[in-house]
DNA sequence: AAATTAATTTAGATAAGTCTAAAAATAAAT
DNA sequence: ATTTATTTTTAGACTTATCTAAATTAATTT
């Protein structure tokens, strides 16, 4: 089946937004996502039922069918294994690649993406540490542990982050907190959430919007 | 300026078209280049004229100008850096990689080109022996000099191919030779003007239509 | 339960790039 | 110098993906 830009980014989207909101995903969050009027959605979505890439009642919201959810994932793989060649091989930051990444999914060929990943010498996670699909689909998702439910006192490490967007991304930089870094909660404030929590080199305090963008494995 | 991929193609096409053709390409010669018929050449060169990109005189063919030519080069060094990296570094053979660059040309980013250009050690010619110009859009074309024209007796090194179809590329690969191959001329036959070829394993004979393909350099 | 609000879909329009068929201009042949 | 053939351009239509505005359906409030 040969896809279009278009409707391939509308998969992906819908995919996304199946696992950060409901199964059923409605039109204006898909018009949000991609920057599009709910009503080119809505055509969107109508010519993805005729190829049977989303189940569709009118209404009611799209899901992903098997195929439709293969290819969703097969993108979101080539996206994730070009971030990691544009981090790992060209050397560019973690909040430069995303970009690119978006236009790298989308080269069409047969074999290169697995060529990429034997290059890459099979990584299992993207420079934000998003797991990434092997050849045959399947992924692992994270243990869903934010920083922001780790207890006073106790340490964890920095495996993930949620929102990948490049002001957060450059805000982790300030403040010399990258994936592996081990922090230790210090102490909570029950006010507004925040918490005193203690990296390798500095004390710092965190708002409650980060800590719960941070996904943390316990120590 | 914002270039869609398809003003991209035509630029590139009227680019190489001058070199192999007269100055002033017609609109039949993109329209063969480019696959499309030649009435939509002429509305695709009559937009690219308004944005001052090519010459255009009704009737009279095309040219580049300084900026369009510009834009070509870009694209050409785009084109022949992909194709290195996914030869040396992703192990393609050398006609497994156009269709693959012809899709990469065409990424945007202001600095991916450079960070590759750097992260692949600065080649200077492509994997079929074509320069890359370099980030001023300088370029050291070849100097024209073809197997057919070696005399009896001289050898030469194959230093790039004129035509890179693929099947000439395969046919090549059949009778290993290759980029660097040394060739020593032993015989030409005036009926047909093939020559009989010492590689450095075997001696085989070559027609005119493959040594008039060949660039090399006299030893 | 009816009225209001919000979300979704339809209808009609637009832009990019392509096509076919017809018209106009150039080149080649008589 | 005409006629004929070829090339190029125009005119009108189609496809994909988008938009605005209007109509329809669903959800919320009163
Ligand atoms: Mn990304
Ligand atoms: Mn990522
Ligand atoms: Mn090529
Ligand atoms: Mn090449």
């Amino acid at each position: 089946m040969m896809l279009s830009q278009t409707e391939e980014n509308y998969l992906k989207a819908i995919y996304s937004l199946t696992y950060t909101n409901s199964n059923n995903v409605s039109t204006t969050l898909i018009s949000e996502a991609i920057k599009t009027k709910a009503s080119s959605v809505t055509d969107m979505i109508q010519k993805l039922a005729e190829k049977d890439l989303v189940h569709y009642k009118k209404y009611q919201g799209v899901s992903l069918t098997k195929i439709g959810q293969k290819i969703a994932v097969e993108i979101v793989r080539k996206h994730r294994l070009w971030e990691v060649f544009l981090v790992n091989k060209l050397n560019y930051n973690w909040d430069e690649v995303h970009q690119m990444a978006e236009q790298l999914e989308h080269i069409k060929s047969e074999t290169l993406i697995d060529k990429l990943e034997a290059f890459l010498e099979f990584p299992t996670h993207d420079p934000h540490g998003d797991p990434i699909p092997d050849k045959e689909g399947n992924i692992k998702h994270h243990n869903n542990t934010m920083l922001s439910s780790v207890e006073t006192g106790k340490s964890c490490v920095v495996i993930g982050i949620k929102d990948s967007s490049d002001p957060f991304l450059k805000f982790l930089d300030k403040l010399q907190i990258q994936l592996g870094s081990i922090l230790k909660v210090i102490s909570k404030e029950p006010f507004d959430n925040s918490m005193l929590v203690e990296t390798e080199t500095a004390s710092i305090s965190i708002s409650n919007q980060i800590s719960k963008n941070l996904f943390v494995k316990k120590l």
